[in-house]
DNA sequence: GTTATATTTGACCAACTGGTCAAACGAACG
DNA sequence: CGTTCGTTTGACCAGTTGGTCAAATATAAC
């Protein structure tokens, strides 16, 4: 029964996923290794493998927990409630969470670059169906000239796009800005161009 | 003198080039390995070493092709164009690119994602100076009420992202999509979308 | 054809890799 | 205080890694 968890189990198994998370998120699997994660985590090597089976359980553990909390918020998309406010309540919690979690955000980006080994069935099965009823749910309001005419799988594709190029690209958004932070442009544009795309 | 060189070497050259972003793209500068790259480029090891001297050199080569590339576009902006069909025309560029080298794309978000290690500077340097020269631009245009007001920084970002997202993320995006092939909707979303953010 | 030069490779190396294991250590419980 | 069980680690292993080198082979020049 793996019911009994340690104090000092719990919070090994966290700092292992937290070190796990901030090297697989830089160098993807193939690029990160244990003793990296090791040293991160301030564990040695064995002790690591001690708390879980190999790298790679690491890994999809890490992988696991992410595609859950990115899953929610479609499901939490209201087909009753106002379209264009709908629409924006998701955007701006993806934009959030990559700010909040830029680094799950690049251990995404990571897995689907390297053609997603991992969770290339849950990207077929899980979140295909979800989008498929979400663009369900867009081309009624469309129908119903609640929002203007749009691709919903395009929509979408803007909205994932926009808000994980602030966590992925963050460097890169940093060095083109200067000394201005990003974030507090950021929601105001994601804003603006959903309402502009979206209003009818 | 580095004039001469013999066919075998252009070819040989060129071959192992290809074979470095075929991997490098996929696994980072990290994950991928000179066998690898000897594989995909059908050469031994030791023969990858006589054409580059080591496998930063060839990975740093493709960078900066990459990068010569792509500043060429943003400097084609034409600030006494229309508005409007400028950025449409960069964004369309932006797309095709993304749509006809795929691999580069990825190169790049790798090498951004793990914190841009080798482009920092030209990130910092060359790319700064000329989006911000574009701002400047489009800011002139929003002053005189020839595009909606717009920050010219997250404009910039908004196209980046999308269109690097159908390279990036192809493997997400044709799960998601299923059979439909994504290119075909997407330039129309893309121009969709930039025209209602921008026109006035 | 012979010579000079360019190309290719098998064998090799030291450092790194994911992972194992027995032994040592630590805390809790009676 | 001694036993038990959870924890930690040094030593180790086989396979991989980036890179070297001398020797072998192909190509080009004369």
């Amino acid at each position: 029964m793996p019911k009994t968890k340690t104090r000092i189990q719990k919070k090994n198994e966290a700092t292992i996923l937290a070190a796990g998370l901030e090297v697989f998120s830089q160098y993807g699997f193939r690029g990160s290794t244990l003793d990296m994660i090791a040293e991160v985590a301030g564990l040695s090597k064995p002790n690591l493998l001690y708390y879980f089976p190999s790298k790679d359980a690491i890994y999809k553990t890490l992988l696991a927990q992410l595609l859950e909390n990115w899953m929610e918020p479609v499901y939490a998309i209201d087909a009753a409630g106002d379209p264009v406010a709908e629409i924006l309540k998701y955007a701006k919690l993806k934009l959030k969470m990559s700010q909040d979690f830029p680094r799950e955000s690049r251990l995404f980006t990571n897995e689907i670059i390297q053609g997603a080994p991992q969770i290339g069935e849950v990207l077929h099965g899980e979140l295909r169906r979800a989008i498929a009823d979400l663009a369900v749910v867009v081309d009624g309001w469309v129908a119903a000239g609640r929002v203007r005419p749009v691709d919903p799988y395009h929509l979408v594709f803007s909205i994932w796009s926009l808000t994980q190029h602030y966590a992925d690209f963050d460097v890169q958004v940093r060095a083109v800005m200067g000394g201005t932070d990003p974030m507090i442009g950021a929601e105001q544009h994601l804003e603006d161009m959903l309402r502009q795309l979206l209003s009818v």
